[in-house]
DNA sequence: ATGGTCGGCAACCGA
């Protein structure tokens, strides 16, 4: 089973993207956050010949998260159980034998703001929802962007960027609280290379070099982390005809 | 060089 997450920065202006790399990759999974897409406007019918069934979850203008699998979805859920209309970030369903969690966590803006508060507040919800839904020897996907590099090799300047809120203690010990839930990072299961990254801030496009960040995950528990062959960056982020800023993540499963 | 660019959507917000 292979399971891939991007985030798109616009699903209608991506959508022949989208399309190719479902053809190219063929993954069984496709998780997508930032589709930027209301309900009535998912162009469905462009998709609707792909051999994939979607389900989706947007607004106007920001946020919005979908999911294209080749099976059947099952105990679909979108949005936390307290606040299911708490902006489209999460969506969840079942999908053969394995949950899949797809989540577009908020950016957080500046710290010592509402916003990153709300950021702060958001991993303390996602680990409830796992709390309430799930059990650690359950199988369960946790994908999508974080917003959120842990680790010093996980970004290309961890002295300038430290204190950003997608780079900070307090940020890291929110989701280290998530991951303590009973999830492994598939990616570094894999590979501990540094400057390994999924973002590249296109407003930084005219300086040179690779400056990015490892913010997009595949966290799998443990009894299905065991079942992890591979899990790898797309290595043609810039072949695409994007620009999107973030690039596609592929793991794969024995199952 | 202390800037820069996208996308949505219709003036700016968010990243």
């Amino acid at each position: 089973m292979k399971i891939a997450t991007f985030n798109v920065n616009s699903l209608r202006v991506r959508q022949q993207v989208i399309l190719n790399w479902l053809k190219e990759y063929k993954p069984d999974v496709l998780c997508l956050q930032e589709t930027k897409v209301q309900d009535k406007d998912f162009p469905a019918d462009a998709f609707a010949d792909t051999g994939y069934e979607f389900i989706f979850k947007g607004q106007k203008s920001y946020n919005g998260v979908a999911i294209f699998s080749k099976h059947k979805f099952k105990d679909i859920q979108i949005g936390f159980d307290d606040e299911p209309n708490d902006g489209p970030r999460l969506i969840k369903a079942k999908i053969g034998k394995v949950n899949i969690v797809n989540t577009y966590i908020p950016q957080g803006y500046m710290p010592e703001t509402d916003k990153f508060q709300y950021k702060l507040q958001w991993f303390k919800r996602l680990r409830k929802f796992f709390e309430d839904n799930f059990k650690p020897s359950d199988l369960i996907i946790w994908t999508g962007d974080l917003n959120a590099a842990m680790e010093d090799k996980d970004v290309h300047d961890p002295i300038g960027l430290k204190g950003h809120v997608c780079f900070c203690d307090e940020t890291t010990k929110a989701i280290q609280n998530v991951i303590d839930f009973g999830f492994v990072d598939t990616f570094r299961l894999h590979n501990q290379e540094p400057g390994q990254y999924t973002f590249w801030d296109y407003r930084l496009r005219t300086l040179s070099g690779n400056q990015g960040w490892r913010l997009d995950y595949i966290y799998a528990t443990k009894p299905l982390a065991k079942k992890c062959i591979s899990c790898i960056i797309d290595k043609k982020p810039r072949t695409m005809n994007r620009p999107s800023d973030h690039t596609p993540l592929i793991a794969e499963f024995d199952i």
